[in-house]
DNA sequence: GCCGTTTTGACAATGGTTGTCAGTCTTGAT
DNA sequence: ATCAAGACTGACAACCATTGTCAAAACGGC
């Protein structure tokens, strides 16, 4: 999770762009462009893929959605739930996703980065583990 | 940078390691295996691309080398300084990293991984920021 | 020096992502 | 409703980092 500021700018609403809202809204995990593409095809609502990518690049630009690398450097998104910054807990295995606050982390990061003289902070954070469920199995 | 473990293998020695190697050892930032394999062709010490990656998913493997993706996806390799699992702090403009090892870190993500039930846990964390020299000009 | 293995290199192939550009749709104004 | 301006789209080409292939070369132990 990288931190953004930016505020967002007006976009026309168009069918592809509702159908790519529609589909993040029923995804509880992240997915790539690719598969965010194949599923709109398999629905009957073909979008076209480069239209797929620019729409989740604007969705990442505006600051709703997250985007993060999959281990496979593969770009994956996710509708943002909370609106303040946040981080993940991946299940490597299945992908199951947990959002969290690290108000902690925040700080942190901050001082570090402020011994160090650095300014205009941001920082990524992401944790992989694998979840209940799959460990089950 | 994501946690690893495994203990190393042993390798053979070759002109185009070493190669590799030295480029590392002169090298403060984090550098792509492509900007790599140009460097050591303008050096004349000629090796192959697919080699270059070779050599650096190994040294990665045996976690000689951190990788990280940069903004764009690009995998991006530097020698790792410490031993330990740790993280950086990468100017966004200039790229000068500062390592950091954060217990702080490494203890919280473990009591967010557990309140969750997940095990097997790994994380990756950069800080990005403005360094003094860049922010002065 | 010899031999089994590992490593290399040139090149093809892959695959995610972006660029292109003519045609289409949305929007605000009339 | 109608219209013009320009934002948006789609099909496809282009990019480019990365990986696969496989014969030839290098390495290390004997």
């Amino acid at each position: 999770m990288t931190v953004r500021e930016q505020p967002a700018k007006e976009h026309r609403r168009t069918r592809q762009r509702a159908a790519v809202d529609e589909v993040l809204d029923q995804t509880e995990d992240f997915i790539s462009a690719q598969e965010l593409h194949a599923l709109l095809r398999t629905r009957g609502a073909g979008v076209g893929l480069a239209t797929v990518y620019r729409t989740l690049q604007t969705l990442a630009d505006d600051g709703r959605v997250d985007v993060l690398r999959s281990d496979a450097g593969e770009a994956v998104y996710r509708r943002c739930v909370r609106e303040e910054h946040h981080h993940h807990l991946v299940c490597r295995s299945c992908g199951a996703t947990v959002e969290i606050a690290g108000p902690t982390v925040e700080r942190w990061a901050k001082s570090i980065a402020d011994q160090h003289g650095y300014s205009e902070v941001s920082h990524t954070l992401e944790i992989f583990g694998t979840c209940p469920r799959c460990a089950a199995s």
